[in-house]
DNA sequence: GAGTGGTCTAGACCACCGA
DNA sequence: CGGTGGTCTAGACCACTCC
């Protein structure tokens, strides 16, 4: 019962999370029970199960012992892709999104950035800065650092190419899992220049590193946003929360 | 084989948690097969993976078809209530968290306040503004609405208690799930005055919806940070992510 | 006490990775 | 080709909620 191009859990969370965007069951409603599911569905209650868990980590629904799931929200979840990917992101509200390239070096890795990408201190990483607009107005800078491996499919990119993640997901490069920091930052020469804001203006910041399926570091980024451009949504519960708050600046750059 | 005070799976996702955090597997090495890990702990399979699936969302390991688990990350991970309670949180970095009511009215609930809360519109909320301080210093605004019943306990607390959720937590409201929304907002005349900053500064905005575990919302608040004091970390992957990224100001106050 | 979700087990087959 | 994780099933017992 497995080897299917999308596992059964996921298209029952699939379809339990368009029936709740749609109000199926109202905000604060209930759904069926698991064993009503698994009839209708036509899977065990361990496979309702895993589909619950999906929804349960994608803030959907809460649950407890003795009663019907809630549901807890019904707007839609975005991907992990528009999450990664810049463009992609603006292209799922409707804004036109561009990137220019500024600067892309090759050098050796700082014992900041060894750490980071898990390479060697001194091997060779690449770097880029790169400007990324909404509609043409720019909102956002960008300092991305990839390993060699990496770095030397991005160095064959043109530099107008609007989304360096979707070009490396079409060489084969996946994107697994990532960890972000989000904080503020004030805005150096560079990033007043480029965005076209005052010195020492406080921008949001969003660290990430992403690591492929076998949990080797893609990129380490970090994105430098205007004010009023961006917002970042997440749930936790009590079971186990991905969100978690830490003091002053960890890592500033 | 239930009925105990901690899930079995629990136990072993801490202390394969607890060996990860002490370096027993390096950072970026193979945890032992899900088949070995069972007949250590003597558990089935299946609570193997139940507890692996804590680590994945906590971040610690990736994992794959056809290899052994790998470790993304060998850092401690915070705990649900030191992200919803200031003071917790405060107090687990080593600070000195305070805080002062500034002031706290009851009155009918708006149309946002009645939608987010999940009352009728027009029902009766309890609103409290304080200021929250590390060491003395002030440090963030929070504004926070409670239904109700949840205001009548709040109501009773005294004006200098240092943790409110503590205290409700104490009288029997459970925090189950918590929904956030992170951005930039400019200080207004009570920011500005609360924390010691210039009007129309930027501050670090968290929003959030903490919900029981029915699925009834228990507060809704609006935390402003000063620059430089706090950051927020979180974990995504492609099964399933916590984390999203929205436009603008989704809910400008 | 009936209904429901939480936990755990045992076993099966498959997809994938790496030697 | 063996080892490993991903998916699915069937069944069991328990804790909890609500009537």
């Amino acid at each position: 019962m497995a080897g299917r191009a999308q596992a059964l859990y996921r298209k029952v969370a699939a379809d339990l999370e368009r029936g709740i965007s749609e109000g199926a069951y109202g905000s604060g409603g209930k759904l069926p029970a698991e064993g009503v599911l698994a009839e209708q569905y036509g899977v065990s209650r361990g496979t309702v199960r895993q589909a619950m868990s999906v929804l349960r980590a994608n803030g959907f629904v809460a649950s407890r012992r003795g009663t019907r799931r809630v549901v807890l929200r019904t707007s839609q979840s975005q991907s992990f892709g528009e999450l990664l990917s810049f463009t992609r992101w603006a292209r799922s509200t409707g804004e036109e999104p561009g990137g220019r390239v500024v600067r892309a070096v090759q050098g050796p890795a700082s014992g900041t950035e060894s750490a980071r990408l898990r390479v060697a201190e001194g091997a060779e990483v690449c770097r880029v800065l790169r400007v990324r607009t909404l509609s043409g107005r720019p909102v956002m800078v960008e300092r991305t650092v990839y390993p060699e491996a990496v770095g030397a499919l991005v160095a064959e990119l043109e530099p107008d190419t609007v989304s360096f993640t979707v070009r490396l997901e079409e060489q084969g490069v996946l994107f697994a899992d990532a960890q972000h920091t989000i904080d503020l930052v004030p805005a150096d020469a560079t990033d007043a220049e480029l965005l076209g804001c005052g010195e020492g203006d406080v921008l949001l910041r969003e660290q990430r590193r992403s690591t492929d399926p076998a949990g080797a570091p893609i990129e380490f980024s970090e994105d430098r946003y205007l004010p009023g451009t961006v917002a970042f949504t997440a749930n936790s519960s009590a079971g186990s929360g991905s969100l978690a708050r830490r003091a002053g600046r960890p890592s500033s750059g």
